[in-house]
DNA sequence: CGTTTCTTTGACGGAACTCAACTACAGTGG
DNA sequence: CCACTGTAGTTGAGTTCCGTCAAAGAAACG
């Protein structure tokens, strides 16, 4: 994409900071804008009537969030909130229209964002439905040790912004299993917990029970 | 959108008929076509490495599908078969690109459908993570009941294309559960079952069970 | 140093899956 | 028209995973 024409996108947005723990916006809530992440890191989460919570991403830089007006939705169908300090930026619904009018080449980008999201979603579906609450743990904490692990010689360090009832609600399970499968890893050597942190010692030991194979040396 | 140009655009695809049963593509193949459901019905499902089966959704007609070039993705994540006797429309990959790149309109159309897939794919996510067996299949019965029942004065009547085993892979249970569902709700009138048949008599009552409330006759 | 938030652990129960027959229906060919 | 065969559906018994309930421990925070 011509760096002058998403120059001048990008300049046409107004930047935001927020701080940990402040949301963006809330589930319900009239959609008049939609954002891009710059720095930092969001969870969105949803609440079910019975008030139920369910993790529905985790939003990386460079990503966009709370596009409502892509999905002819008027209002955000979920939460989000900074779970590190963060900068964001907006633009006003009605620019996403014309913007996607007027550059093709951003049309496709975006489409792609949607799709990967969607496949995201599917695959997501398919571990829920076919895989019990261990292979969904060892999965997700794969996935976050991919996108936002430190690999330090020493294992990747998880700089967890997440607590277990984040992890549950990631994984839809509860944060009481959560706990028992991560102290039955680290007993293992698989991990290493503590409060809001998490290291993953064997990436290949929990890949084994990722994929459902018993841990064999053969590997 | 112009009914010229939409004249224009689906005289460009080609017609197929797919007799039921007959695959459109299969899972893993490489995706060198998109399509259009015109008439039928058709279920995309999904077969994970273990040889367990999801039905990932049902297509109706004026749907698109396989649009694999969309997600930029080489190959077609499920296997589409038909339900029952169809009609659709084809498109070479290559036409996705210019097709929406010369036409705006069409752009956010299709960015519409794959938002609101996306928008199903997790309502789909909240109903695994929240819902016990039985609200999930109610659910699931409703919507089809919505989407594909005809309504004859003595309740819904679906004209079930499905199997106790497909609606068993689209509410991620066994084919047990739901027979025994099934049965349950018949002694109590709700439902009447039939080979490859269902019909609805007291959708209230589905809906309450849906919903997770008791049924109370306060409704 | 008390309070709050996060985490761990145990005991228990229940929803739903698995295993295993068995029944019913539809279509086919004799 | 009827026996035969395969697919679809039903039903029961046993088992297990995991969620719920209950309580206590540990780290952060003012």
């Amino acid at each position: 994409m011509p760096a002058l024409e998403l120059e001048q996108l990008l300049m046409s947005g107004s930047v935001r900071q927020i701080y940990t723990g402040q949301k963006v916006f809330r589930q319900g809530q009239r959609a008049e804008e939609f954002f891009l992440l710059i720095h930092g890191r969001l969870k969105v989460t949803q609440t079910t009537a019975e008030g139920r919570h369910i993790l529905v991403r985790v939003v990386h830089p460079g990503e966009l969030f709370g596009f409502a007006p892509a999905l002819q939705r008027h209002d955000y169908p979920g939460t989000s909130v900074a779970a590190a300090r963060s900068l964001i930026l907006c633009w006003p619904n009605a620019v996403w229209t014309s913007m996607i009018e007027t550059n093709a080449r951003l049309a496709t980008n975006a489409m792609k964002a949607i799709g990967q999201r969607l496949q995201e979603a599917h695959a997501r579906i398919r571990e829920l439905s076919t895989e019990n609450v261990e292979r969904r743990l060892a999965h997700a904490i794969l996935r976050l040790a991919e996108q936002t692990g430190q690999d330090d010689g020493n294992g990747i360090r998880l700089d967890l912004i997440f607590t277990r009832l984040d992890l549950a609600a990631l994984t839809s399970t509860t944060q009481h299993s959560v706990s028992r499968l991560l102290s039955a890893w680290e007993s293992q050597g698989i991990v290493e917990g503590g409060r809001q942190k998490l290291r993953v010692l064997d990436k290949a030991r929990l890949q084994a029970l990722a994929d459902g194979r018993s841990w064999d040396s053969s590997d």
